[in-house]
DNA sequence: AGCACGCCGACT
DNA sequence: GTCGGCGTGCTC
């Protein structure tokens, strides 16, 4: 027999398999999925093996042996090398890679050698324990070491660290010995608790899906925020667990979620793995080994959790469904929904998608009936969704308020005085340089594309990233002529100040990336605030996401403009996911919840939906934009980058593709630009950028295969497909 | 990725 | 005549 191997050297030229002899000191122990060690050209080096099939006959060259397995408890499940290949098919990566992005970095193909396994030294007895009763009978002095023994004849095992040197002689004297035991660094000792008893509505949602278990089928669970979607996976889980099945909890991120992974650790103890990129490498390598040794029943992770090896998958859930943090934005560019549903459909088992504000994509096809659609339109207990009001911040703007609005600032007031809790929102602006007028608050857009035109400094013009329209800045506003046309932009800093003028006796803790950077300051922040520690939290949009603070009956959003303006088709579906889910954040107890949102559009179609708390009506409206735009989910999209640091190699290597895609592509297919990308030069690297739309063409895949093909080894042209991006 | 082989320019 | 530039191609 021979083995497949994949060779650690990342690069596409070298994407394929070598054959190795197995020699037969391995014959008996090496599997399928192992990590070896190979010669390879005059170097040894890692490698997965892949394969392991009969010689064949006719080959022309001498074959080299393997010369060891590297990881003996390391090994890659059918379903595991399968989902590499997915994955490499997908993003057009080389197949090792896709196994490198699988596996956590200490585990990765590289040489690295440390030994992450934390061990914990034990003694235990060495002799009978009726020769220890007589020792200790017969022995006069020593008390210590008799007490060790003592309680060794009950106890079975000790820490070796708690005996000091009397442990040592009893050592000596062999009446004892060392165990080591492998210690795990994250274990759960709280007390456990009960999965609440789920209200009449959860129960009907969790029965509808309950149908589906031991099936492969996408659901979406479409429940507003408050609705209790937690309680209801929980149930699914503890069911799944009934049937001997494994449960996979995928959420957007981790830090902001600790809430919820204390729920289930207090309901699924031990059963549970935590999974996501900022536990320490010894942190993954234990949760990785005890997902890997089938040591859990449930898997809590951000994206990268989905490639964890967990085995008899009962329910694979999606949290959060329509959260960008999903989708990878570095090399393998893959979705984590895509991954996922190639583990259901292997597993034969449901994906439960979670979500108040779904994609688009995603309600489009529960609309169609791909996915299957469950509602809880209800909070759970007797809270209500929260009373949204909009601020004309042009208004304000005159009365010289430009940050708080007076009813803004009144409620503050109103809130301090009840001592509740206010949230403000600030939306960071977008990475684009937009231009706004600070007096009637328009902002240029293009005629072709709808959207918000970026400025450029250097030629002072205004310009599409989509179609390359470009206009030259004016010095007045076109709409209401005044000389204030401004880039956008107010920091939660200065905000901070400006609100500890207006509100001296207020405590206000800011939480952005500048207050977050500590690990656990996330943490720390939430809980000092959940414990009432602070009056209002002002964040960015990280203070929006699945929190709950029972106290918090106001959320203001300080500018809403922000993230609607952003030069991209998704922004609409944006700003309606963050305001609906911040609002959410007001009223989660009986108290009801208000939300003031300051805007210089009040009449914007989005706003008017999330005051009226009406995903439905966002839906529809914004699903006809996209239809009128071939926009997703109408057409799906494409993202090619030609990149290179010469401006003209750059721009003709862009045009080449271009014409390449139209001559293989079908002609249905849109393919739109070359343009400049939306961050045109970085470092000096000048950036192309062509998108296409398509909604079915056979050639595509291979098409795109042979492009990405022609700039392997290209050292001066980069080409970067993404397929389905997430920004264009 | 790494390394060897190979074919043309400027040097003791 | 030789040393060395990095273009090309192969590695089981």
């Amino acid at each position: 027999m021979i083995a497949e191997v994949l060779i650690e050297y990342n690069t596409k030229n070298i994407d394929k398999t070598f054959s190795y002899l197995i020699p037969s000191f391995l014959e008996k122990e090496l599997k399928k999925g192992m990590k070896v060690k190979v010669p390879f050209g005059k170097k040894l080096v890692n490698g997965f093996v892949v394969d392991i099939k009969p010689k064949p006959t006719d080959i022309a060259y001498e074959l080299k042996e393997i010369k060891k397995i590297e990881d003996k408890f390391l090994v890659l499940d059918d379903e595991m090398l399968c989902l590499a290949d997915y994955l490499s098919k997908m993003t057009l990566c080389s197949r090792i890679a896709a196994i490198q992005t699988m596996l956590p970095s200490n585990l990765k193909v590289k040489d690295k050698k440390y030994n992450l396994e934390k061990y914990d030294t034990y003694v235990t007895l060495n002799i009978s324990k009726d020769k220890v009763r007589e020792y200790i009978l017969n022995n006069k002095r020593s008390v210590k070491q008799k007490e060790i023994l003592t309680s060794l004849l009950k106890e079975e095992k000790i820490l070796k660290k708690d005996l000091g040197s009397s442990g040592k002689s009893l050592l000596e004297k062999g009446l004892i010995k060392e165990v080591k035991e492998q210690k795990y660094r994250i274990v759960y000792t709280g007390e456990k608790k009960e999965v609440h008893t789920l209200t009449e509505a959860q129960s009907k949602a969790y029965e509808e899906i309950k149908k589906y278990l031991n099936t492969y089928e996408t659901i979406l669970l479409y429940g507003v925020t408050g609705s209790g979607k937690t309680e209801i996976y929980m149930t699914l889980m503890q069911e799944v667990i009934k049937n001997k099945k494994k449960a996979l909890l995928l959420v957007p991120e981790i830090t902001l979620t600790t809430q919820i992974v204390k729920r289930f650790y207090e309901v699924f103890g031990r059963e549970v793995a935590i999974f996501h990129s900022s536990l320490s490498l010894g942190e993954k390598q234990d949760e990785y080994e005890r997902i890997l040794k089938g040591e859990v029943s449930i898997v809590i992770g951000t994206r990268s959790a989905v490639f964890t090896p967990i085995k008899d998958l009962g329910i694979i859930i999606i949290d959060e469904e329509h959260s960008e943090n999903f989708k990878q934005e570095t090399m393998p560019r893959y979705h984590t929904l895509d991954m996922a549903k190639f583990r259901a459909q292997y597993n034969n088992c449901p994906l439960l998608l979670g979500s108040a504000t779904p994609s688009l994509e995603t309600m489009a096809r529960a609309q169609k009936g791909v996915y299957k659609l469950v509602t809880l339109d209800k909070r759970v207990g007797s809270s209500l969704l929260p009373e949204v009001t909009l601020v004309d911040m042009a208004m304000e703007m005159r009365k010289r308020n430009p940050y708080i609005s007076s009813l803004l600032q009144t409620k503050i007031y109103d809130r301090l005085s009840k001592n509740e809790q206010i949230i403000l929102l600030l939306n960071r602006r977008g990475f684009s340089t937009i231009v706004t007028c600070q007096n009637c608050g328009y902002t240029y857009k293009c005629p072709n594309c709808d959207i918000s035109l970026t400025y450029h400094k250097s030629s002072n013009s205004l310009r599409c990233h989509y179609c390359g329209a470009s206009i030259i800045k004016s010095d007045e506003c076109p709409a209401c002529h005044e000389k204030s046309l401004n880039f956008l932009g107010l920091g939660t800093e200065k905000l901070e100040t400006e609100l500890k003028r207006m509100f001296p006796i207020a405590r206000i803790i800011r939480m952005d990336v500048d207050t977050t950077t500590l690990k656990g300051s996330h943490e720390r922040i939430i809980n000092d605030f959940k414990e009432g520690k602070y009056d209002i939290l002002l964040g960015t949009q990280m203070i929006s996401k699945g929190l709950d603070f029972p106290k918090v009956t106001l959320v203001g959003v300080i500018n809403a403009d922000t993230s609607l303006n952003i030069p991209d088709f998704r922004s609409s579906e944006r700003t309606f996911a963050l305001l609906t889910q911040a609002a959410g954040r007001s009223g989660r107890s009986s108290t009801l919840g208000e939300v003031i949102i300051q805007t210089f559009n009040p009449d914007n179609f989005t706003l008017e939906c999330v005051r009226k708390q009406d995903y439905n009506k966002f839906y529809n409206y914004e699903m006809q934009i996209r239809k009128k735009l071939s926009y997703p989910p109408y057409y799906y999209l494409v993202s090619i980058r030609i990149s290179s640091k010469d401006y003209d190699k750059a721009s003709r290597e862009a045009l080449k593709v271009k014409n390449f895609l139209s001559r293989n592509l079908e002609d249905k297919t849109i393919i739109l630009g070359p343009t400049t990308a939306s961050l045109f030069r970085v470092n000096n690297i000048y950036r192309f950028q062509i998108i296409l739309k398509y909604q079915y063409d056979k050639k595509l895949d291979n098409t795109l295969r042979e492009l990405d093909k022609r700039y392997v080894g290209d050292k001066d042209v980069y080409l970067e497909i993404d397929n389905n991006p997430l920004h264009i």
